[in-house]
DNA sequence: TCTTGACCTTCCAGTAGGTGGAAGGACTAT
DNA sequence: ATAGTCCTTCCACCTACTGGAAGGTCAAGA
């Protein structure tokens, strides 16, 4: 199966694709042509690591995923501990962005959003005390 | 002012402030010797900067607060829309963050987590049909 | 004066997980 | 033959830094 194809099977961009080839989650065969030949386990791994990649897991996490997949023996407790732990830090993730939400909605209530100068959300962003006294809160990235 | 003084009174890294000069967030002058040498302007600058930062603001968007924090005739309405756009956008991941945590939490819970191989999770990994039906939903990212 | 150590400089590379685009070969239909 | 679509590799770019190497500078102490 050519990429194209795989690519509108799994849902995948080609490019991940490639990629996930790249970082040795995927190892298609070639043809004579230098073309990727994908088997149908090939697309199966594909549309795994979409999913889980759509569950927020990191990579390395589907690359351990996709061994326990693949792995007859294996303990559901061991794939449960993986899911157990993203879940920890989804919630937390949830919890500093709740934070910064509260912090903001406050503000921009407190904001006329006039045509004058003083503005609340300014005169917290501004440094009023540099001493190192007031800490920034831990940085977020959406 | 050297950089380590700097880096003390802001509480950001001299790595970071190296890195706001090299955007053109911060312009110190130079000594002789090649140091920066900051003015307490800078000073306020990075520490406003470190500030929006830890409130989620882009660097885009610090760049545009930092001009209007330097602008005496702003409108506080300009400084209202970003910090309400950045809002909204804080509470749109909350929600994605929201809807992957029940999922995996439904997941979990439903997992025995011995040592036996059958897995809800796994099998919600598992591709069943791979005609395209089943979308992934939106990769999130924490 | 010499040395040690703390500080400063620049530059290069790497992080996560891809995405965009260029240059060029391969295949299919007309 | 040619147009259009698919495939290939490679390189750069994205966010916002961070780590480390190689080397210059400065202040204090023996």
């Amino acid at each position: 199966m050519n990429i194209g194809n795989v690519s509108e099977q799994s849902g995948l961009p080609a490019k991940t694709i490639r990629y996930y080839e790249d970082i040795g989650l995927v190892q298609p065969s070639r043809r004579e042509n230098g073309y990727r030949d994908f088997a149908v386990q090939d697309l199966h791994k594909l549309a795994f690591l979409g999913r889980a990649r759509s569950l927020g897991f990191g990579i390395e996490e589907c690359r351990t995923l996709l061994s326990l997949y693949e792995d007859r023996e294996r303990s559901s407790a061991d794939v449960k501990a993986i899911a157990q732990s993203h879940l920890a830090r989804v919630d937390q993730k949830i919890e500093e962005l709740q934070a910064l939400s509260a912090t903001l909605r406050d503000l921009v209530a407190r904001c006329h959003g006039d045509d004058r100068p003083d503005c609340p959300i300014m005169d917290d962003l501004t440094p009023s005390d540099l001493a190192g006294t007031r800490k920034h809160r831990a940085g977020t990235t959406l």
